[in-house]
DNA sequence: TCTGGGGTCCTAGGACCC
DNA sequence: TCTGGGGTCCTAGGACCC
């Protein structure tokens, strides 16, 4: 049987988020940073031109930025998942079946839509600019790997124009051979200095290398990725994802810390939102590991993490929370400046399933319908009931100082039109 | 002064068993 | 002095992704 993928992916997806609602900001240089303001996570096309690159610390980059009058916006997670939503929801009408990849790319299957997949492909790109108000690139292909790499291309080529089919195509060769190595889809930087190593330069020369030896020097997922490059598929389109086997809520803190109290505050708020994320996904935890670090960028360094198993899998903010101030107590170090707290919970089963111990005491009824009113409570404002251990004024609290209005979730933040 | 966050999969190696 | 072989399970860490 034949595959055919389309990868749809958004451009610049934070940075074209804040564009929807401030067209002022079209054809000039933008960028969104990361937690704390750190790092710059999205770049519009004119700060590529610039040259800053990905993931590049923006006081590194400061002068340049404000050089050329870079808007830059703290990240606004909570309008840019609205607006994935909207992406995605739009995209479903395209295909039967789709793979929600990441907040700003999915995979449709487009195998039997009966037209052009070129010019179903440009459907799609302009049917969810119309809706939504985000531009996207398309890549067709006969695997998941190949559409990326079609993607890639159709991103960069103004030929292309943001879509570009590779299934059955003559061009494939040519597209193989423009493609550096590192840009493939599960090559990263260190498998590229190897590949390169040996003389393989682009993703033709990948694509025709001796299976034995990728086998032996980058196992299996190695091997996957040259056949996919030769059109053989080898992963396939994952419709209804698997339950999450991991979360984790971790944040660089404002300023340094270092106080054991406000360390507990901390853990105890990311504890309590975790806890939330593991209920909206009907899950209950059976482990509980808190670490906190200082900074990785100085001499006095340290890193420490505690785990805590819970005889009975849990879904209660109230024994995590507990659990996770009591961890803090456990790996606290007077005399260093804290930067990080994390918590990262582990051992995922659906609430339904879990096994209670013969000695297990807590009424989890009566937890679980106080959590759920918790929630429902929380979701209508911003964090309007929170634990005491969480602290009042989290002084230590991660830095937001460019954000924009949360637009599309919160009446009182719409935008006015005058 | 300032350097993100949240995930997955695979492998190697140790513990333990027969 | 001799000191197997194979299997499973678990964990830590590496590598990747966006």
């Amino acid at each position: 049987m034949t595959t055919l993928f389309a990868l749809v992916d958004c451009n610049n997806f934070y940075v074209s988020c804040e564009r929807v609602f401030n067209p002022g900001l079209e054809h000039r240089p933008v960028v969104v940073l990361s937690n704390n303001d750190g790092c710059i996570v999205s770049r519009s096309n004119e700060v590529k031109a610039l040259g800053i690159g990905m993931g590049k610390a923006a006081f590194e980059v400061r002068d340049i930025l404000t050089r050329h009058h870079v808007e830059a916006f703290s990240s606004n997670y909570t309008l840019y998942a609205d607006m994935s939503g909207r992406v995605m929801q739009t995209l479903a009408d395209f295909s039967p079946a789709m793979e929600v990849y990441s907040i700003d790319e999915a995979f449709l299957d487009l195998s039997g839509i009966g037209q052009p997949p070129a010019d179903y492909g440009r459907q799609i790109q302009h049917t969810v600019r119309q809706w939504t108000g985000i531009p996207v690139s398309v890549g067709i292909a006969s695997t998941k790997t190949l559409a990326k790499l079609a993607n890639k291309i159709a991103k960069k080529s103004p030929k292309a124009a943001g879509v570009l089919n590779l299934a059955d195509s003559p061009f494939l060769t040519q597209a193989l051979q423009r493609v550096a190595v590192q840009d493939v889809w599960g090559v990263g930087l260190r498998i590229a200095r190897k590949l390169n190593a040996a003389g393989i330069m682009n993703a033709l020369d990948l694509s025709r290398a001796d299976i034995g030896w990728i086998r032996g020097q980058f196992g299996v997922q190695g091997v996957r990725t040259v056949y996919e490059l030769q059109a053989i598929s080898c992963y396939p389109l994952e419709e209804n994802p698997q339950d999450k086997k991991t979360i984790i809520v971790s944040r660089m803190f404002g300023r340094s810390v270092t106080a054991i109290d406000e360390l507990m505050e901390a853990s105890a708020t990311y504890a309590a939102r975790a806890g939330e994320k593991l209920r909206q996904e009907g899950l209950a935890a059976g482990m509980m590991s808190v670490s906190v670090a200082t900074s990785r960028f100085i001499e006095h360094r340290y890193y420490n993490v505690h785990t805590t198993v819970f005889p009975t899998a849990t879904f209660d903010s109230a024994e995590l929370v507990q659990a996770a101030t009591a961890s803090i107590e456990r790996i606290y170090r007077e005399g260093f400046d804290y930067k990080r707290a994390g918590v990262l919970l582990h051992e995922l089963t659906p609430q339904e399933y879990v096994q209670r111990t013969l000695f297990d005491t807590a009424d989890r009824a009566r937890a679980g319908r106080l959590m759920r009113t918790l929630d429902a409570i929380n979701r209508r404002g911003d964090c309007t009931v929170r634990w005491a251990a969480e602290g009042i004024d989290k002084p230590w609290h991660t830095q937001f100082k460019h954000l924009s209005p949360k637009f599309t979730t919160r009446w009182d933040q719409l935008p006015v039109v005058s």
